[in-house]
DNA sequence: GGTCCCCTCTGACATTTGTCATGCCGAGTG
DNA sequence: CACTCGGCATGACAAATGTCAGAGGGGACC
């Protein structure tokens, strides 16, 4: 039998990474190497370490996963990477690829699934959760322009029109025809249900 | 030695739930009875297997944890019931406790200290993170009337006054008037940072 | 080179919000 | 009983936002 598959854990919650290690070391062929709460702290220990596979939660504090992922591909290339996420949206998932994630599942999977998953991906196949996957074919590319979600995501904490231009670098009347075209794009009735619905599509 | 505490444990994320499950049943003085993914699930459980305590994920579809908690406390009054959280927010720290809950902590603790403080809970003392207790004490009680957070509830998705005066069966003005006082109030610039303010605290 | 498409801007207009003053009613409190 | 406070409303005004037409510049693609 073949050597072990080398696991980096990174999850911000202590609970549920602690109970995750436990269980995935029931496994006699996977062993966890390193864990870490954040992203930053996670690229480290992928360093330190150099594990065969890192399994990332989507959201942590510091940097997300798809950024850890970005970072890993370029200095760790033997080690895949598997993201797991409790709210898995269409474009994350798009970004995910992009970035060269090698799987990406929700949270709903049970250990046993993990563990198999984690196996695919170590021999250098992808997965994707189907469900996740029928979303995001079904949601579409997104139609904004570059700009219309850069400025989009400025609005998405209710700023004014004022501090958006400011903040952009732009006339106050090119963001309100550049908000105006995203949320008739999206179909919203105002920016603020469009914020929500790029939100939802993943698309800011 | 006493008999074994029965848990009931309820949280949406399969892959959570199922390695809390096997952490738990470490503890020989512990043993989880039943298991569920969603707020009436956990009803469903609790009543028909009666367990000693029960841990609760906050956010659940259905029926978040402080409705089961309510339900459970009015049924089943020898369950005592113990929060489970990522996102701390001071209001529902309040909510859960006038539910009648007797722990809440977030997901950041460790698995050793949660059981401990499942027995502090069983016997029959209450546990409450002393951040998140920090946090709920810093922000004070909310400053709306029930009105105002009814309105503000309302105008949460970025439906305009139209749509929220007739779901509320209120004059348009008046609804104006609800959501300038909850925005002074609250000392946000518009009625969006508004909303976001009133959820960071819990009071929506 | 012509034709799109995107980026950027301006100006004008209608509509929606935010703010304020003011009034009436009912419940609770001194 | 008078007073206060919350709920509800109206009307009016100022400010922010949404919509539209138009216009110049720069890439990309045929």
């Amino acid at each position: 039998m073949t050597a072990a598959v080398r696991l980096l854990l990174a999850d911000d919650e202590h609970l549920i990474r602690g109970a995750l290690a436990a269980l995935l070391a029931l496994e006699d062929d996977l062993v966890v190497v390193a864990e870490a709460a954040s992203g930053p702290e996670a690229l480290a220990m992928a360093r330190a370490h150099e594990p065969d596979v890192a399994v990332l939660d989507l959201q942590m504090p510091g940097a997300d996963g798809v950024k850890v992922a970005t970072s890993l591909r370029a200095e760790l290339p033997g080690c895949q990477v598997l993201i797991v996420t409790s709210h898995g949206r269409p474009g994350h998932l798009k970004r995910a690829l992009a970035a060269g994630v090698r799987g990406f599942v929700p949270k709903t999977v049970s250990a046993q699934r993990l563990a198999e998953i984690i196996r695919t991906v170590h021999a250098g196949n992808r997965y994707v959760d189907p469900e996740l996957a029928a979303d995001a074919i079904a949601s579409g590319d997104s139609p904004l322009t570059v700009r219309e979600a850069e400025v989009l995501e400025l609005a998405a904490d209710g700023a004014p029109v004022a501090e958006i231009a400011e903040r952009a670098a732009l006339s106050q009347g090119t963001v309100r025809n550049y908000l105006s075209s995203a949320v008739s794009k999206l179909g919203a009735e105002n920016r603020h249900t469009a914020v929500r619905l790029a939100r939802e599509r993943g698309w800011v």
